[in-house]
This record gives C-alpha cells, structure tokens and sequence, in this order.
DNA sequence: CGTGTATTTGATGCATATCAAATATTGTGG
DNA sequence: CCACAATATTTGATATGCATCAAATACACG
C-alpha cells in the first residue's frame, strides 16, 4: 500500500507556510452493524435485555436532555438524530439506519433528540442492565468499542462536508451515500427514495429547504438527475456527482 | 413544522466529564497523567507499555493514510488532528490538548493526520499491546469506551457549530472554548494567547485566513476584544461573545 | 539587516440566507 | 369520493456574508 506526499498547493497559498500532506484515500462505507459484530451468544446476551418497540412517522422517542435510561438500536427504519443551537436552529445530526446505535447517555441525559422517519421499530436496552453486562463481557464491549469508535469517524467525515464543501458537494455528498443502501437505491431503475422531507434535508446538511429545493432545481438542469416527484429521484450521472465534490467552494 | 425545543443551557461548563476537569487543574511538577481519565492503577498498566517523546513546534507525527502502529495520549503541548478534503483543501478537526487520545487505527491506517503545535510530549502506545490490554482489564477498557464516547460528543458539537454557525459565531464559540484552559487564558489579564495561525484558525472553523482576520477586526471594532499582537488578544467583553451565539446566521 | 513568512487590508462577485408568495401534495371530515 | 384545510414544495426577489485574487505591511529568524 502506498500513499502520495505533495507539497502544499502553491498556487493560493501566497502566505501559507508550504506543507507535506497526505493524499486522502478512497473511503470505505462499511457498516458495522451491532448485530454483525456479535456472536451468536453475545447476540442473546443482548437480547434477553433488550425489548423490541415500534413507532410511527414523526414520534419522537426521546428529547435532548431528558433522563436516559436506554440506548436503542435501529430494528428497521430511519432515525433523525438532532441537536437545537442556541439560535433555535436544528440541526440533524445523523441519520440512524438499522444497525445503528443511539441514545448513548451523556452524565445520565439525553444528548441528542430522536424522532422516527416513517415506521420505525427498535431495540430498547435499558443502560444499567447493559452497563453491567459489558463489565462481564469484555469481547462485548470490544464491539461496542468499535461501534463507537466507527460513529466518531463518521461524525468527523461530517466536520469535513459541513467545513469544506459548498451546499452543492453537501448534497452530492449525501445522495451518494444514500444510494449506497438498498433501502432506498433501486440500482436498476436508478431510482434513489429519500425518506425526508425538505427540511430535514436542510437541516442535515446545514442549510435551508429553499437552498436545498434550488439545488436540486440545479443538478437536475445540468443532468445529473430527475425529480420524479419530490421524494423520488432518478440519478441520471452518479458520476458527474461524485465530480463535484472535487471543485471548489466557490462557483462550480 | 419545526418547532424549537425550549431549554436552558446551563451556564458555560467546560465541556469535559468532570473527572477529567478535575485533573486537569493540577498543575505541579509531578509526571504528566497518560489519561486523566484513569485511576493510579491503570495509568500504571499503561505506562509499562507507553513510551514519552517528543516533538518540535511543527513536526508531523503521522500522517493521513498510513500504517498504524501505535495510540498517543498529549502529556503537554497541542497537536493538530487534520484532515485533507478531495478537493485538497485542509480542514482541522480537533486540537488535542492534555490527557487527550488521538490516533486510534482505522483499519490499520491512520483516518487523519497529526502535527505538533508548539513543543509537545506525548505518550506512544503500540496499538497491539494496547488491545491485548485492554481484554485483560474490562474497566480499562470501559474508560476508553467513555473517552471515545467523549470524542463523539465532541465532534458532534462541531457538527452544530459548522451547520448553524456563521464565522463569527465560530470564532466566538472557539475563542470562549479556549478561555477555559489555563494554559491558554490568563483570567486576571483577560489575556488570551492563540497558539495558532490565522491559517490553522481558518482551517478549524471551515472558513479562510482572510476572514478570520476580517471577524477578528469586526469584533476589536465592536468592543469584544483587542489584538495586542497578533496572537495574543485581550478578551474586552466574553458576555458578549456569547451573546452572539444567538444571533441568527445572516446580519448581526 | 535582509529574506522568507505571517498578517492585514482592499476589491469584487458569487453562493446562499431570508422573506414572500405561489403551487402542489397530503390528509381529513362529510 | 369530493371539498377543503393543512402541509410541503417550489419559485421569486433581495441583501449580504464570505471566498477568492491581489497586494501591502508587519514580523521573525538566521
């Protein structure tokens, strides 16, 4: 394996310092899904704990700073993981697909609200009991280990998206990711399903319904995609997609 | 419909678990902590397999993309955790002060690159020995898994702050983040040092060097601050710093 | 004391936030 | 199944925050 050292760009670095960098390398999108992670006897381990809920489109299941007394794991269905600035604005954290884990306390309370995108069922597993079980099993918590580790990168990749890239690459960003899933990526027909609304969307990538509708508005002139109806997109050029994310912020 | 999730957000809290806090602000003589996290027993059972060096005012200690041999805690100094976009910009994620964990292997490769910041010690911990601990001792591996939940929080934090925030609001966030360290703020004075470049600055808020300074002038001209030097200011008013926290994105 | 580097200031245009309003879609009671 | 209300999406208009290119000034270091 070999990465590529450069100098620093010296084109728009007139007082910048030159630098080494790394070239970044392709990413990988593996999902480590809790269940996956586990063997067959940790799986039950979880399971005698844990309880199995249901919730519809638009119910909440916790609030930010409400007592935490569970964490959750995705069954089936899409999660919206928030947090509210002190401006009052939203902002979406994550989306949780299944697998995924949420609800971690922080000091014993909620840090983020959730609430369900459409049907929506889960794992509830009560903290302490679970607490306790992963003192007692060490190759358990390994798993969470990982599990946490895993969502840190992705929060972090996210710090990349929302510092560097223009709402356009956001967006690209987010519908390449998307089509990853088979939940909502119809490869043959090329037909991507966003489960969100238009606010959300914003909401996700740090922007507005209105910007987010525009540039959609946008990607669809210049061919990239269709809107079949305003959930449901064709994706004519997931190629020329993935091209935008190597432009600039600014202009193209 | 949106709606805004009414709650008070306790007065300025540091933003770290107590316990770290706690040991954060002893300052003596005695050996740097590997992780303040850690009781005295397991601080010793890391340091039969930790190793202290050092490093120069900007000197890589890895690089994005390579092998991963070993974890680091900060023992002193600050070192820059970075990343570098597709489209070959560079954005700062984090800057890891002391007691701070960095370098957790992706795969067997590093997900970021890392930079001294001034002197720094660190401790070097090889990554397999580390694992091999951490199975033996569950609740070593427990305080890791509270620090990496930690770092999740964090990172989420920035997410908030690059989706919601306008630059100013960044800098204010930063800038009110930094006062909470001693090193960094002398409270009596006011005096807060900045021990980076308009650079590093601008690539940790996502925004450029250029308007870093223009923010910063903005805010001398409005009374929150002075620059005495161009990295040191004089914090004039930190009531109002916050205070532009809630603000809206666009105009004041 | 000179040379490379860092910071600051200036000029300019675009991306996007925000307010408004029109249109489309979905849900609901009759 | 229809009419109507509520909600979601789209389009329009406008101001502005910020990226970007340039260049001047300040600073640091050998």
């Amino acid at each position: 394996m070999r990465y590529v050292l450069e100098r620093e760009i010296p084109a728009r670095s007139s007082g910048r310092p030159p630098e080494l960098r790394a070239l970044r390398l392709e990413r990988t999108n593996e999902q480590p899904r809790i269940a996956n992670l586990l063997s067959p006897g940790q799986q039950s381990l979880l399971q005698d704990i844990a309880t199995l809920i249901t919730f519809r489109h638009g119910e909440d299941i916790f609030l930010e700073g409400s007592e935490a007394h569970s964490v959750y794991t995705v069954a089936s269905g899409m999660v919206r993981i928030s947090r509210t600035a002190e401006s009052g604005r939203r902002q979406v954290m994550a989306f949780a697909l299944p697998g995924d884990l949420f609800g971690v306390p922080e000091q014993g309370r909620y840090f983020s609200s959730t609430r369900a995108v459409g049907e929506v069922s889960l794992y509830r597993i009560p903290w302490l009991e679970l607490s306790a079980l992963l003192q007692r099993e060490p190759a358990l918590q390994a798993s969470f280990l990982v599990r946490i580790a895993f969502d840190l990168r992705q929060a972090q990749k996210r710090i990349l998206v929302l510092g560097q890239q223009n709402v356009s690459q956001r967006l690209a960003t987010f519908l390449l990711e998307l089509m990853e899933h088979e939940d909502f990526y119809d490869a043959d027909r090329r037909q991507l399903r966003l489960p969100l609304s238009r606010f959300d969307l914003g909401d996700y990538l740090g922007t507005s319904a209105e910007t987010v509708v525009r540039v959609l508005a946008r990607m669809e002139k210049d061919g990239l995609l269709r809107r079949l109806s305003s959930r449901l997109l064709l994706i004519a050029d997931a190629g020329g997609l993935s091209e935008l994310l190597r432009g600039r912020r600014r202009n193209d």
